[in-house]
DNA sequence: AGTTGCACTGCAACTAGTTGCATAGATAGG
DNA sequence: CCTATCTATGCAACTAGTTGCAGTGCAACT
């Protein structure tokens, strides 16, 4: 399980709600880790307990009261030792891979449909993702510590996005019959 | 869930059990999705009540008895109605890209080691996969159904692949150090 | 006035997948 | 001879994560 050590990531970098993590699951570091916000409020309950986080409620007007989350000393050391172990190699698991393999089964022009939908959604991640480095990292080699890593993960989600853009479009190609003589 | 799913495209090449079925979760289609052992057989015992599949008894010698598994009707129904469902965008989950992106908060040098350990296993992968496309698919122009399909399933985890270790390259050569000075 | 959407938290029930264990004969290595 | 590994199946207990639901109050649109 690693959206506890996800959550301790993010936290290092500035005191949230849960609310507000489970939003950035879906940007940043989401690139890499995802949860729901229902998965990230257990979490964090459970963090409290163990001691990893503390929280204190900050009343706002016009909005809900708010609970700031923040690290211990404990979050701290057990980040640090976290990063310190070995990670697992992890299994690439895709439906749409699987269907693409099976798509002789069924219908084959429905899966390239669905490879060119995907295709899409992913050249605009990729967009975003561009654009993003060069707002925020306009010249990478002045980066230096938690800038710098930051960068780095956005590079390896450029570099998977581009990937797989790349990929669909040959299955896309391969798979699309070319005869247009009929016209 | 697409284990069911990658089952029956599993069993559509080929009747197996599930013994067979888990190892080849280690290889070919296990490129997008994987499953131990006990995963599968407890997915092809509700598989065979809910009637997707059969299975017969074939008694060994010297061996265990086995029981192969085989598509039913309905089981061929289901798969080529699956295919034709959309896919979701499902979101990588990477422990190493988190970490790479806390490293800050912890030792940076021992991530880099693990991030060259990840490359060399990705480099090696991508040398296994190589070799396999050289063999098994020397002339891909000439592919047809399912073995096409294959090939370029085989495309996707070579194109991917080669994205880990071009990143992990990236990664391990920012993080370190370049001054050799004191030698 | 009414609906939709956002900010914010959380519980309950479920599903998918993992880890650990058990069993058992065959073969291979030290 | 003993131990380890392979073939082959499977249960039990657990953990991680998902889906569905629920509530509050403000702001913006219609």
């Amino acid at each position: 399980m690693a959206l506890e050590h996800a959550i301790l990531v993010s936290l290092a970098e500035r005191a949230s709600t849960g609310y507000d993590l489970a939003r950035r699951f879906d940007k940043s570091i989401g690139q890499f880790w995802t949860a729901t916000h229902q998965q990230v409020y257990k979490v964090l309950g459970r963090m409290e307990s163990d001691d990893w986080v503390v929280s204190r409620v900050v009343p706002q007007d016009g909005r809900p009261d708010k609970k700031v989350y923040d690290l211990t000393d404990t979050g701290h050391a057990e980040l640090a030792s976290w990063i310190a172990e070995p990670a697992d190699f992890e299994a690439a698991r895709s439906d749409l891979a699987v269907k693409i393999r099976g798509a002789a089964y069924g219908d084959t022009a429905a899966v390239v449909a669905e490879v060119r939908r995907h295709r899409a959604r992913r050249a605009e991640r990729l967009e975003y993702y561009l654009t993003n480095e060069k707002d925020e990292f306009p010249d990478p080699s002045v980066l230096r510590g938690h800038r710098l890593n930051q960068w780095l993960v956005l590079r390896g989600g450029i570099t998977l996005e581009r990937g797989l853009v790349d990929w669909y479009d040959e299955v896309a190609a391969t798979l699309t019959p070319l005869d247009k003589d009929e016209a």
